[in-house]
DNA sequence: CGCTCATTTCACAAATTTGTGAAGTTAAGG
DNA sequence: CCTTAACTTCACAAATTTGTGAAATGAGCG
């Protein structure tokens, strides 16, 4: 029998996943609150949610969801949208935002290469480090070009 | 005109790689003193080191290396050796570090996406917020099996 | 033009992480 | 066995991160 209050429902069903899930991404190196935003954001009806809405499905202060949300708005998954008319803000989730995170994550990538192919050279491809941080530049570029071709095929799937 | 001494050429050339390498994946999320070890031992001639020497090479103290060579251990990113007849141990990276590494990402991607079935499953893929969560697992098994697929790709690559 | 409410910023306290010196452990070498 | 070198563990101090309440900001509304 589903549950007609839609907190207590959050509680008792979405609440569990939000915790686990915000868990794997706060290990994985994401901030803690911005996981558990994020998370939390994921379940909601509309990928979308008031500041104060988080507040109450998270047990946060307005203070930690304005940080959370910052951090999530500079790396590109939530944009903030005002209802117009209205002074509350609401963080939509990017349409995409699996599909442009991992594109960041290229980006990233990217910033390796960088150092590893500089490091390279100041140290010198003629020394076995040298080449170890060649060689490394050479793999991750590999991955890097797969990945892009991996996010390109992805969008142009069959519906 | 190249430099003799082992370790001053060390600090001219390849020290500032490696602090700026291991910034860049500290900021990925690993742990600082890791990083450290682990993109010194990059630029190492074997890709490996005894603690001594990662000791001096990074002005740290043979306890933080102790506790970054076991979280890199732990992770597989290096192995612990021991020259026969001799009290040091080296710390030596995986052959193929990146690879293994990049196959832990894999492992990684799986939590994720047992944490994000299990999620839609409770969640009620009759709901929004259950099916977005599903389709994010859809898209993440997509990109994992991708991955998949490139380490395959490499490990077969024409030498 | 204020008034008011939603959000942000700020200062700070709590919790966590990080690295150190010193003591402890283990194993090679006499 | 006993010494000693090499690493690890431990206890703690420093630094960083995290989240809070309270004050400040600023956008809509009258």
């Amino acid at each position: 029998m589903a549950d007609d209050d839609p907190l207590e429902d959050y509680e008792e069903r979405v609440s569990p996943f939000v915790e686990r899930f915000a868990a794997d991404l706060t290990e994985a190196g994401m901030q803690r609150m911005a996981s558990r935003v994020f998370a939390c954001l994921l379940t909601s009806d509309d990928g979308a949610l008031t500041s104060a809405e988080l507040s109450e499905r998270l047990q946060a202060s307005p203070a930690a969801i304005s940080g959370a949300v910052r951090y999530l708005s500079q790396v590109g998954m939530v944009s903030r949208q005002r209802d117009p008319g209205s002074r509350r803000e609401r963080y939509q989730l990017h349409h995409d935002v699996w599909y442009t995170t991992l594109l960041n994550r290229d980006q990233v990538l990217n910033r390796w290469l960088v150092t590893l192919n500089a490091g390279a050279e100041a140290i010198g491809t003629d020394t076995p480090g040298g080449r170890r941080v060649r060689e490394s530049a050479e793999f991750l570029e590999f991955m890097r070009k797969g990945l892009e071709d991996l996010l390109k095929r992805w969008q142009s799937r069959p519906p």
